[in-house]
RNA sequence: CGCGGGAUGGAGCAGCUGGUAGCUCGUCGGGCUCAUAACCCGGAGGUCGGAGGUUCAAGUCCUCCUCCCGCAA
């Protein structure tokens, strides 16, 4: 098999496991291109992103451009030369010019079923529509978002119970899978690319901060959704005694539901949680946290908080 | 020095203006019961994050340190 001298550019855990794979297939990552470092959490402290930290455990060159679009940035890429470009949740679009170095192009991993949930959030998108499936998808890049000829596709099921953080890992593993596999077979020409058809598409765009609110008027299957599709981060949350609390975990279940208010507290099942009312079904809470406190299960909860059944949990303070 | 919350028996919490620690759960033993995650009785388990200080006396006041967490980025 042809080694190949690649650039990798990627920025999140996400985007570890494809690195690790490359370098495992032997081929030469000439360079990693990674966000700069940031002050990040508290305290301000300057922070490498996990692909750079990876990239120093296998001793790898590093560069990390404020602006990869920036002229200077795209010649010293060209001066590298490299066969192909490797981008993996990178965070930065790449200009054109850019994308017409490598002569086998750049080829992107995506979380999703192309042309499905493009963009910047598609595991926890996926995962909060409800879907039952969706996988990763391999492309060669083009100026648009996520809009490029598809190489190679696999799908994989999402379980009920499944958080995102969960699926991310499962995805992260077999991105790094497919990529090796397409570097392997698009340089011989041994794939055919494939268009996207635009009119299927849809866009998995950016988590908003609206989007951890729990609205307990919605049905029981959707918060359910929320709440596992933020799962572990950042978590959905609902407000208890005028205080954030998140949900970090729930299960839907049966209750005869008498037309309570949507948000009482119908319930405390002693080594379980707590069950709230929804606007349609229940939700069984089993772990939360609350502010300044670490994740717990729902039932320590209810023992060190006297939650009682009755309480309110509201969407505004 | 970004803002703020917290560190108390295995878990989660109380403990106001200082005088040797309490609650819910769990756990162990016993009882009731067809039975039980239900109920009743009893027990074990805590150098109150660390160091120093004030005081006759500190979990409870002062100083410093370590660690955890939420927000904002």
């Amino acid at each position: 098999m042809k080694k190949l001298s690649i650039l990798f550019m990627g920025t999140p855990d996400f985007a570890v496991p494809s690195l690790q794979a490359l370098v495992n297939e032997g081929h030469t990552i000439q360079t990693v291109i990674t966000q700069p470092d940031r002050p990040k959490g508290r305290g301000q402290k300057l922070a490498y992103s996990p692909v750079k930290e990876k990239a120093l455990e296998l001793g790898l060159p590093i560069f990390q451009p404020r602006r990869i679009r920036e002229p200077e940035c795209v010649a010293k890429i060209k001066e590298l030369q490299p066969d192909l470009i490797c981008v993996v949740a990178f965070g930065q679009i790449l200009p054109a010019d850019l994308l017409a170095i490598p002569k086998f192009g750049c080829i992107n991993v995506h979380g999703s079923l192309l042309p499905a949930y493009r963009g910047a959030a598609p595991i926890q998108r996926a995962i909060m529509n409800g879907e039952d499936k969706t996988g990763i998808t391999t492309m060669l890049m083009d100026e648009g978002l996520d809009t490029g000829d598809m190489l190679l596709q696999e799908t994989v099921e999402i379980t009920p119970e499944m958080n995102s953080g969960e699926l991310h890992d499962i995805l992260a593993a077999l991105g790094a899978r497919l990529l090796v596999e397409t570097v392997r077979l698009w340089p011989e020409q041994k794939i055919q690319a494939i268009p996207q058809d635009d009119e299927l598409s849809s866009y998995a765009s950016m988590l908003q901060k609206e989007d951890e609110k729990i609205d307990w008027n919605w049905e029981a299957t959707r918060i359910h959704n929320q709440v596992r599709g933020l799962a572990p981060i950042p978590g959905a949350y609902t407000i208890f005694r005028n205080q954030k609390l998140k949900i970090r975990g729930s299960r839907v279940i049966e209750v005869d539901n008498r037309g309570e208010q949507a948000g009482k507290v119908l319930e405390l099942r002693k080594g379980q949680g707590f069950v709230v009312q929804c606007g349609q079904g229940s939700l069984l809470v089993t772990e939360v946290q609350p502010v300044g406190k670490k994740t717990m299960p729902a039932d320590s909860f209810i023992n060190g908080y006297r939650l009682v059944t009755g309480e309110i949990l509201t969407t505004e303070g």
